[in-house]
DNA sequence: AGGGTTTTTGACCATACAGTCAATAACGTA
DNA sequence: TACGTTATTGACTGTATGGTCAAAAACCCT
């Protein structure tokens, strides 16, 4: 019996994503956000309850689309998981060249996070780990499938991806074309066929 | 004759470095950069003109000095350049994992600048491209004493450099730890060993 | 010592911001 | 059709921000 909304939560975080994504968390004002939603001031805190709240729920539903992006992109079983990632590799090449000033919420929330117990860096962490995650399971049927040596460690490889990725992204900001980064990509990806896998497990007297 | 400034500009610079590095140019306040500095918010008008103008400063000063450091670090002739570049690369995976709230400047500019024209952006991209020369440089000499193929593609590894360190420095602020970062470094030098170096000059129809 | 020049100081300002309030509207149910 | 519940609207508020102004101070040179 209550008066039913006018939107639908998804799509409210979603054109807020967008916002947020252009301008970071702490340069979009709440006046961006109720013109790009559509709602009011109210209507947004009735429903969400404030900026940093919004910022959240978007992060998470970024969290969800890139891991089920990786997922999806990684998961086929009509090519080798090596190739699967080549094809990853360069297909984020690709995306982060794009002209759109567009930056993904977890990297902006990792670098506007303050603390180390605020709830973005929190949020944030567990978004590498996902996404690390999706990288290590696809690497880990390669190692099964004997592409990658049986010593390989596929945690740590796992990471590597991320972290290239997201300075793949960083570079493709700062206006770094698609050919570049795509020989960045193979760079990269060089990896994952040399030799002396078991470097790897010879980290250099250093503890964690 | 006229009256002399209390203070040295490059102090001011580097406390306000301090500042921007931990808040980001969005979320520092001019009150903290007052703070910061020591001086009143009109001496600061006086010496550089604004908040904006004095990050430029900071900026400009940053990437000075990480060239500087980045340069002394694979400068040296006491050991051959891959062995200079294994030791910086976990170097930087020890100083990413620090529990400092940092981000270096440049990082910073390349994700609150908005505009593809924007002095942000052009500085940013200006140090992206200084520091990738420094890692060209010492790769071309690596190239030449044979510890490279010759045909390796010098420039595109020093921009992949230039990604993974980046992305180490966001994962570091992720918490990721000392260990896996310096895992993460190794992967990432493994490159530098692989054999197949000829894929590099094999962009998969991809134009710039 | 005095004057010209620039810095410093601290009060000041307009604005823009995140967030709130109270009144009104819209719905489903009874 | 009236009521209870919740959403919406738009005006409102307090604060904090980036930036400015004008007066006083400090220096150096003559």
């Amino acid at each position: 019996m209550p008066r039913p909304r006018k939107f639908r939560e998804s799509d409210v975080v979603s054109s807020a994503s967008e916002v947020f994504a252009v301008h970071g968390l702490a340069a979009a004002t709440l006046d961006d956000l109720v013109r790009a939603t559509g709602l009011g001031k109210q209507s947004l805190y009735n429903a969400f309850g404030g900026k940093r709240e919004l910022f959240l729920r978007a992060l998470s539903e970024d969290r969800e689309e890139a891991t089920r992006a990786v997922t999806e992109a990684l998961g086929h079983d009509d090519a080798s998981p090596l190739e699967l990632i080549r094809g990853h590799m360069l297909r984020m090449a690709i995306e982060f060249s794009g002209s759109d000033r567009r930056v993904s919420l977890t990297t902006r929330a990792l670098v506007e996070s303050t603390g180390e117990e605020d709830p973005l860096s929190t949020a944030t962490k567990a978004g590498i780990e996902q996404l690390a995650g999706v990288y290590a399971q696809c690497l880990e049927h390669a190692r099964e499938n004997g592409d990658l040596p049986a010593d390989a460690n596929v945690q740590s490889l796992a990471v590597y991806f991320v972290a290239v990725t997201r300075g793949m992204e960083l570079l493709g900001r700062a206006g770094v074309g698609r050919g570049v980064l795509t020989a960045v990509a193979l760079d990269a990806l060089r990896v994952l066929h040399g030799q002396r896998m078991e470097e790897a497990n010879d980290p250099p007297s250093v503890r964690e």
